[in-house]
DNA sequence: CGTATCCTTGATTCGCTTCAACATTAGTGG
DNA sequence: CCACTAATGTTGAAGCGAATCAAGGATACG
């Protein structure tokens, strides 16, 4: 009992909490009252760092634990037998990574910072323990993993469906609502992530990508720097994302 | 007690209970013991049967239950704003369709039956439920969560990273492999999806697919006659999917 | 037997990739 | 601090693969 205080306490010392984390409403403690997300705190056993260009798993790697970015920006890939490489998401804070290793105890994609970054380890049979206990936090994790089948299918739609501009189109946008949500600027930021990442992401060339961008930027659309982004006009970026012909 | 004796003879009589069920290993049963099988059966109140063409839900529709397929085929499709249609997946028996409705209470795409099916329906909030009680029955339905991600992200390789050929070859190996795990023969099998179907789910146009198959004909692989697929070189399948340019 | 649906094949067009050259930025060591 | 180099990004020209447009053939169904 008194070592349970002991920990809250640690976990104050170190500004770490769930209680006290900002991203809470978007990560797995939403909904919760106090004394199931202090449960869920001592579950939420270390934090990690990842260096820039880390990996914070590999595709390989034995399963153990899921991960909520506290601070900084992932993206996952996956790497077939005759070396394609498909970027699969970019993540960012609140976002939950590592749920792919979960059907067959073994990570089957990568993922790697883009920014020195931190994440809150939680050990998954804990984690599946505790919502046995919990049901709201067996809900949550539910949804967050629908949550990622739903994200899947749209990025299908992207690939399947959409040309070159519209694929950029729907990439910015979905950037830019998710700063948005976080407390950042919807309209200015820059992205992590190279131009060839994009591509890779969006299965286009990073010639196409790069060839995109100084298209919306002609149309005034948008302003680039390099990875400074400023979004001018939203609603034009918006019409991109239409279908043009019939 | 004489209750339970009764539903499971109950069930015995229609010969619908996932203890007899053939799909038992493939589905939400597997690794529970006999007891934990009886308490699910008793969960999945209603089979329900769904003819060709009609769906076993609409996007919008709102979610209640999982359902597994224990007979028939199906397609699952997300429509967007302008109109594009993406085909997300076909499903077949011991398959598990309605995963994209936790996230939001409210299905996010069409699951739409390419034959005359039937499916067990998994009322969802009894199975989260069950699954507190059974930690066998949680870890499964996370694990075919999970793997459903882990598929999408196969999709989105396929879609992002192969030309029309490899497409073709990836979808009539895997559609092979699958019908090899239920039973049917790996090198004969009929498709109950159209030209137009398979190409919206491989991001291609019906005359591209049509080809494709043509081009596979020719070259001895397969054979083709409607949508009657005989396998004739399962190497060389393989070999069709390896990148040709460095 | 007639009609609607589905499938195949050919010719042409278009969008993205490929190849290539160069510009810019970031990082490193003298 | 600057020179040097590697990594990243931009832009142009040519080539190719899939889409589009079009016509005809096969099959299923009432």
């Amino acid at each position: 009992m008194d070592k349970s205080v002991r920990e809250t306490s640690l976990a104050g010392r170190l500004k770490t909490a769930c209680a006290q984390c900002s991203l809470r409403e978007l990560c797995l403690p939403v909904g919760l009252n106090q004394d199931e997300v202090a449960r869920l705190d001592r579950l939420v056993g270390a934090r990690r760092k990842v260096l820039r260009q880390q990996p914070l798993y590999r595709a390989g790697d034995p399963f153990e634990a899921l991960y909520a970015i506290r601070v900084g920006f992932f993206k996952t890939d996956v790497l077939n037998e005759d070396g394609r490489n498909q970027v699969t998401g970019f993540q960012m804070a609140g976002e939950i990574l590592g749920m792919d290793g979960i059907s067959s105890e073994m990570h089957s994609c990568n993922a790697i910072a883009l920014e020195d970054s931190e994440v809150c380890v939680i050990p998954f049979d804990q984690l599946e323990s505790l919502g046995r206990d919990i049901g709201a936090l067996q809900h949550n994790l539910h949804q967050v993993l629908s949550r990622e089948i739903v994200r899947d299918h749209g990025v299908m739609m992207l690939l399947g469906t959409m040309r070159a501009e519209e694929r950029l189109a729907a990439f910015l946008l979905n950037i830019s609502q998710r700063f948005t949500v976080r407390g950042f600027s919807h309209a200015e930021f820059h992205l992590r992530m190279t131009r060839e990442e994009i591509g890779c992401y969006l299965g286009l060339k990073l010639e196409t990508v790069s060839r995109a961008f100084s298209k919306f930027q002609d149309e005034k659309l948008i302003s680039v720097q390099q990875r400074r982004i400023r979004i001018l006009d939203s609603a034009g970026l918006k019409k991109a994302l239409e279908r043009r012909s019939g």
